[in-house]
DNA sequence: TCAAAATGTGAGCATATACTCACATTCTCA
DNA sequence: TGAGAATGTGAGTATATGCTCACATTTTGA
């Protein structure tokens, strides 16, 4: 194989492109999504419109490569987690677990709230599906060791719990500091606690 | 004060008015927001654009009436269940309150969904935060029962630990039965009776 | 140094959609 | 029954926005 003569052309300027893509998340975090148009995400970036369109076939194209990051990113700090979990003591292993997953979205609540909204109409469907089962999977050898009885159902609904606490705190402009954690842990420890019926 | 001849004029018909909330709202939940357009929701309606001008001054109007309908609907019930929850014992009491709040949600979690995600475009933030506290002061009321030591933000955390697990049910399409309210009631009751730290 | 390739530019097009208005239809009541 | 008020109608307008394309600028390699 041919390599790029010097590392541009096939992928254009990596640069130019993180640029758009952030451009485009500050945008949605704090602006809102009716902000979000191709020629202000362009003006932002510093690139005009015939650029943004020569890195992005499409707007949703742009979200979706976001989507993508962040999920890549999520998955790694989680997958890490798992692994220095090994040793640990059960209810060290959970807190390892939150802090990984959710510090992520706890970054940037907003921005993860938005996302979220406009998946949907993204056709990442097969993806989203497997990256859920991918952290069901997850969670659940964690909430194993809190409750041997936890299913995939149990795991997932821990992932929803966590979403749902932060989402609200994003929606009411809380900060996501420390408190926002702990309420995590706590839901999470609780809801393993609590016997299923 | 002079009443209307009929029951006309001031307010229009009724039925027609209901007929386009009913007509945005159906649409919103099973086509999605995209396909929420004025034309789209006056044909769904039987009625023309026109008309439905006559009726609501501009498309937000018809959200934030649905916004408004729902949210009375919903205190009332949880009115209702926080009264005849008087003599209850406290776990009879969170169930009864977890009932009336949530079947409301459960009934149609979709559009409960999508409307979470439009209403900060309404305008309706101060009836909105309103409407929380009201919620959260009912929902304390019942918490202390198991934990006494609970907060107005243990009641927020509470109200958002439901929310996650309906939305999450409501995005992955699934059916919004008995098994919802049992897995929302095991969250509650396992947050309240977890320690705060 | 220069020509060809790669990349950047932004006025403008195509389209979608919220909303209007001139007119038609129906209702009200003496 | 008929005139005026109330209500209904939908083609059309104004505007916003995703995206294109003809052209300008920069980079590349000999």
């Amino acid at each position: 194989m041919n390599r790029p003569r010097k590392q541009a052309s096939q992928a254009r300027s990596r640069a130019t492109q993180d640029a758009i893509l952030e451009a485009a998340a500050r945008i949605l975090e704090d602006q809102g999504r009716d902000f979000l148009t191709t020629n202000r995400v362009a003006v932002k970036a510093g690139v005009s419109i015939g650029s943004l369109y020569q890195y992005f076939p499409n707007k949703d194209a742009i979200l979706a490569t976001i989507m993508r990051n962040k999920r890549t990113e999520l998955l790694d700090l989680m997958r890490e987690a798992l692994e220095r979990a090994d040793g640990m003591a059960p209810e060290a292993a959970v807190d390892a677990m939150i802090r990984a997953g959710m510090v992520h979205q706890f970054a940037r609540p907003r921005l993860a709230l938005e996302l979220e909204y406009v998946e949907p109409q993204l056709g990442l469907s097969e993806e989203t599906a497997a990256l859920s089962e991918e952290m069901a999977g997850m969670v659940l050898n964690i909430a194993r060791r809190i409750n041997p009885t936890a299913d995939v159902e149990t795991a997932r609904d821990i992932v929803a719990i966590c979403k749902g606490i932060i989402n609200a705190a994003a929606l009411a402009h809380e900060p996501g500091g420390d408190m926002l954690y702990r309420r995590c842990r706590r839901a999470v420890l609780g809801y393993l606690r609590e016997p299923a019926d």
